[in-house]
DNA sequence: ATTGTGGCCTGCCCGC
DNA sequence: TGCGGGCAGGCCACAA
């Protein structure tokens, strides 16, 4: 259930269940062809892409199928991939339509201002990228492989490669889209807080005991919240403000910078 | 190589 | 009622 907390406007942020429900509505898309790009905001588009230059790479092109790694969404054509990011206010329109809708938090207005990038589409429809703050981004080709494996999928073994000597916060690694990619602040927060592990004890002394119960929280938080509805969701998240109590014990959360990022756990089951 | 920090960007809340 | 400051966080450049 949903935790509803008046007062709190945490905004819709993208993480890797949001962009999985993009993508999943995307998939609408296969088959159409691209008749035109819309790029108007030259800062969203990355890597030295232009407005004409993706013009001229997309058009006439038939969008064959969607991937996501992470937070980064990849669509297939039988031209180039197109990689989509989202940042922290980033939403995609799929021929007009939010696919993320009921979220609890977050401005619910949309601005045309704001349509950083669009696709047309044939025989009809449309395919457009709006972000607010625009911190998300587009690119041609991106790198797929600088990302860990996705959190979805994550083995055992993964997780413990990619937490393996780690001198860093826990938390920090976990935000590393290096080393495990598709979380993001409020999900590690939560999983965190469900296994009873302190964000900020390094990441690499875990053993098999504490890795195990990592795993196990992280694919429950991904699993629930994503039936729930999206990564604000989380048990966490209504006591995720200054004078917070934890929902499990009741005592006063912690609030402290962890990895660049304001991060909540509970002093008395977290260690 | 790894880890940490600051800046980008702008809507929104809060206090005055 | 308006205004300024602080905050939010994904990502990247840069420093140590």
């Amino acid at each position: 259930m949903a935790v509803v907390v008046p007062g709190d406007h945490t905004p819709p942020v993208p993480e890797l269940l949001e962009v999985e429900r993009y993508r999943q509505a995307a998939l609408g898309l296969v088959g159409r062809t691209i008749v035109d790009v819309d790029a108007p905001d030259a800062w969203f588009l990355k890597r030295g892409l232009t407005d004409s230059a993706a013009r001229a790479a997309l058009t006439d092109h038939r969008i064959e199928g969607w991937r996501r790694r992470g937070k980064l969404l990849l669509m297939d054509t039988d031209g180039p991939v197109l990689g989509l990011r989202f940042g922290m206010t980033g939403r995609l329109l799929v021929d007009g339509v939010l696919p993320v809708e009921g979220l609890e938090y977050g401005p619910r207005r949309t601005d045309v201002s704001w349509h950083r990038f669009g696709l047309r589409l044939a025989p009809a429809g449309s395919l457009v990228l709006e972000d607010a703050r625009r911190l998300g981004g587009v690119e041609l080709g991106p790198d797929e492989d600088v990302l860990g494996p996705d959190a979805l999928a994550v083995t055992s073994r993964q997780l413990g490669q990619a937490l393996a000597g780690g001198k860093g916060p826990l938390k920090a690694a976990l935000l590393d889209q290096h080393r495990i990619a598709g979380l993001g602040n409020l999900l590690v927060d939560e999983i965190l807080w469900r296994a009873g592990l302190d964000p900020a004890r390094p990441a690499g002394g875990l053993d098999g005991r504490a890795r195990g119960s990592l795993l196990r929280a992280m694919r429950r938080v991904l699993r629930e919240l994503d039936e729930r509805g999206g990564s604000h969701t989380g048990d966490l998240q209504g006591a995720r403000l200054p004078g917070g109590l934890c929902p499990r014990d009741g005592t006063p959360l912690e609030r402290r910078t962890i990895g660049g990022r304001t991060t909540y756990s509970c002093p008395a089951h977290q260690r």
